[in-house]
DNA sequence: GTCTATAGCATGATAGAC
DNA sequence: GTCTATCATGCTATAGAC
């Protein structure tokens, strides 16, 4: 029985303050607030507003002091969170990976080989980006304007949610399950698929397709393929 | 038989002047410069150069300056061809645009419903997006961060796009070449297919996959779920 | 038609009051 | 810990020489 995205999101409980204080601890020595709950509290109300602007704008079109306008900071106050702008894009691009990266594994290892745990994945995949839309298109957009080595990063990162679905795909293919076709192709065209829930995100709300919709779509179309005549 | 790529670009038999001359056309009211033989010519430094420095660095954090120096024209030089630096975004959209849309339709109205069909809009699509990757992934980063009118005309142009994978799934559905499927949601998804070409190109680069293979596993993909039981 | 010089302004970042 | 005031810089856009 498909997993659907309610059950998805309340399964997960991450709350809020959950987010943000592992967000703290990775970044906390750029940041010169001391108690926790007042820093976590503002390191929530930046990243937000960053990512709202960001995704209306774009990062590069917004300015700290729109950042200050939208976050309820003064101009000031930001670099008590902040090293410099750019400091913002690693803020918020760490924590995202890990988070992804770390659901992703966690939720398609118990799975059976084949259908069942490249479903899995890929409803976790999206259930993720339904999450925190904002985030994923953001990463997306910023990931090719980095500086070389922080890009690399970024490449790797997204390399590692990529070979999920590669591993998936070749031990399906090994156990009998798939028949035999190009599993790093195929991944590269399954994130293709990933990706365009969470960047056409209004085109599909236009549409009336919601996200149980769209997975099962995807998970139509990829199983038609791998078990289709060789 | 399938055409390839080497094929598809010796056909459209496009010269950059020809492709100049036409975005001249479209756009004269803008521009300053007098005498065609110039005016092309200079249209066609700025346009690339922009394509080259808002492909690496972004659009917004390439500067007037950077684009002179890219360009080989002076700071108020520049200010002929253009009327501000969002104009440069209009100036390359609407040309592009109209390119793709009439390639598109010209290419595949010849073909036979159904699986050739489909066949000739995907390879279209990819060699179009190999010809000039750098407008196809400047056009899908701008868009979303034009002003509302523009952003519209912009959406508006995606969807006619789409709406020619759209009408080629109905088609074929109708003349009994595919099975019923949701033809709204699969020409979404493989618009989705089209765009990790030009948006991932360096990967695939590295991966050694060219566009002939690539379109030759969308069409795979596609037709299996198309021809696969009801 | 293209250049140089510069106006006028918005931005990122800092210093220091509270 | 957060604010206001301010600096230096780099930007877009224009004016006017050639």
């Amino acid at each position: 029985m498909p997993e659907d995205f309610e059950r998805f999101k309340a399964g997960l409980s991450l709350s809020r303050d959950d987010i943000y204080s592992a967000l703290l601890q990775e970044n906390h020595h750029h940041i010169r607030i001391k108690k926790p709950a007042v820093a976590i509290q503002g390191l929530a109300s930046i990243v937000e507003a960053t990512l709202r602007l960001a995704g209306s704008k774009g990062f590069h079109a917004m300015s700290l002091r729109d950042l200050c306008a939208e976050s309820g900071f003064s101009i000031g106050g930001i670099y008590a969170y902040i090293k410099n702008k750019e400091d913002l894009i690693h803020l918020i691009q760490d924590y995202g990976f890990l988070l992804t990266r770390r659901t992703l594994r966690t939720r398609t290892q118990d799975a059976a080989p084949g259908v069942e745990k490249l479903r899995a994945a890929v409803r976790t995949h999206l259930f993720l980006s339904e999450m925190m839309p904002d985030w994923f298109s953001f990463s997306f957009m910023e990931a090719r304007h980095l500086p070389p080595p922080e890009r690399q990063k970024a490449v790797q990162a997204a390399r590692e949610i990529e070979d999920i679905f590669f591993d998936i795909l070749q031990e399906g293919m090994a156990a009998g399950a798939f028949r035999h076709v190009d599993a790093r192709l195929l991944a590269s065209l399954t994130k293709a698929l990933m990706q365009d829930w969470y960047l056409k995100r209004s085109k599909y709300r236009r549409q009336e397709i919601d996200v149980n919709t769209y997975a099962q779509s995807v998970c139509d179309l990829l199983e038609s393929y791998l078990q289709g005549p060789p």
